[in-house]
DNA sequence: TTATTACTTGAGCGATCGCTCAAAAACCTT
DNA sequence: AAGGTTTTTGAGCGATCGCTCAAGTAATAA
């Protein structure tokens, strides 16, 4: 999952895939049935990662609205050292992947749609908390949130200045957070 | 162009750029001198007009601050077709090509500096127009306004329904009007 | 026309690609 | 230990990769 989230779908080779599985290749081929399976277990893998931690950040937390700040502010602080790649794998995958994959942008589609509907999630419970207005778009809201997401995560993989990054967080959180008081 | 820009860098083979260019591997290879100066050249090409087409937009304005809203408000608009890929090529670019290719990302690298020079430049001239307060951070307003137009660009290769593209680039147009009347 | 230079051509180089499969090794069951 | 089953192995397939270069063609000069 690391080699394909850091080197992308058609850069990693199977020599690659050999030795981080530390298998060969008819392994490789038994247990999954092609380098494109394999990159559909590696996208689901990491998927299924990010949902759960997403799902349980906002069930968590007290407040949905600020668990939502909050994830958009840890994303200022994105260390190039603890993570892989800074960048959002299913993100990557989308702009590599062309349509003459229909399978694989399938996937992709469905993995980021899924995260746009648990943000919807969060945002309809910050709604029925009272913490936004009734009238309130948790769909149009949510939809926002991930573009904020989308273009902190590409923001993370050219800045260097730290503090910057973290300036920029902040005022996309502050974005969030000012939708309690609008109208 | 089209090519690297839809395709990727790797994902382009020679084969491809034979047919493109109607040139044989000779004279590409004496034309430019690899694969990879000639995705360099591309580049180039790309940001340069992409580059001319911003400080065009900003310089024609009466209102800088409007000409910005109404370039977000142009990204809600994307089609599918006028464009060979409504991502953009910078931001591609730069999730595909890793540190082992350290001249390439440069570039990259640069013109997206640039880029955010540009809008940072616009920005200032809002606030020296009076449209923004006089403490506004040319700088710190351009980085947020850059990454509304990275997380549009790459919802709009998702995004099928153009009413919700069209909304999401107002909600975020709207960001930017209501920095006029924000303290 | 002929000699010289500049450009184009495409066969094909070595390397690597994703992938297969017969043989070997490892693991069971009795 | 012996026989049967499952898994692993790695040599190597055909295809394609980026790229080169001797030979051929076109353009220019004398």
């Amino acid at each position: 999952m690391t080699l394909f989230w850091v080197k992308g779908y058609s850069a990693t080779s199977l020599k690659d895939l050999e030795q981080a599985l530390q298998m060969r290749p008819g392994s490789i081929y038994a247990a999954f049935r092609s380098k494109e399976a394999l990159f559909r277990a590696a996208l689901d893998l990491y998927a299924g990662r990010m949902e759960a931690e997403l799902t349980a950040m906002i069930a968590d937390a007290p407040s949905a609205l600020t668990a939502l700040r909050s994830y958009l502010l840890s994303l200022g602080g994105l260390d190039h050292c603890e993570k892989p790649s800074t960048a959002c794998m299913l993100v990557k995958s989308l702009l590599e992947i062309q349509m003459d994959r229909p399978e694989l942008r399938n996937v992709v589609l469905a993995h980021l749609e899924t995260v746009r509907r648990l943000l919807a999630q969060g945002f309809a419970r910050a709604v029925a908390a009272g913490e936004l207005p009734q009238d309130a778009d948790p769909a149009r809201l949510a939809r926002r949130m991930q573009t904020y997401v989308f273009g902190l995560k590409i923001q993370a993989q050219r800045e260097t200045d730290p503090e910057a990054m973290q300036r920029l967080a902040q005022d996309l959180a502050d974005e969030i957070s000012d939708l309690r008081r609008a109208a």
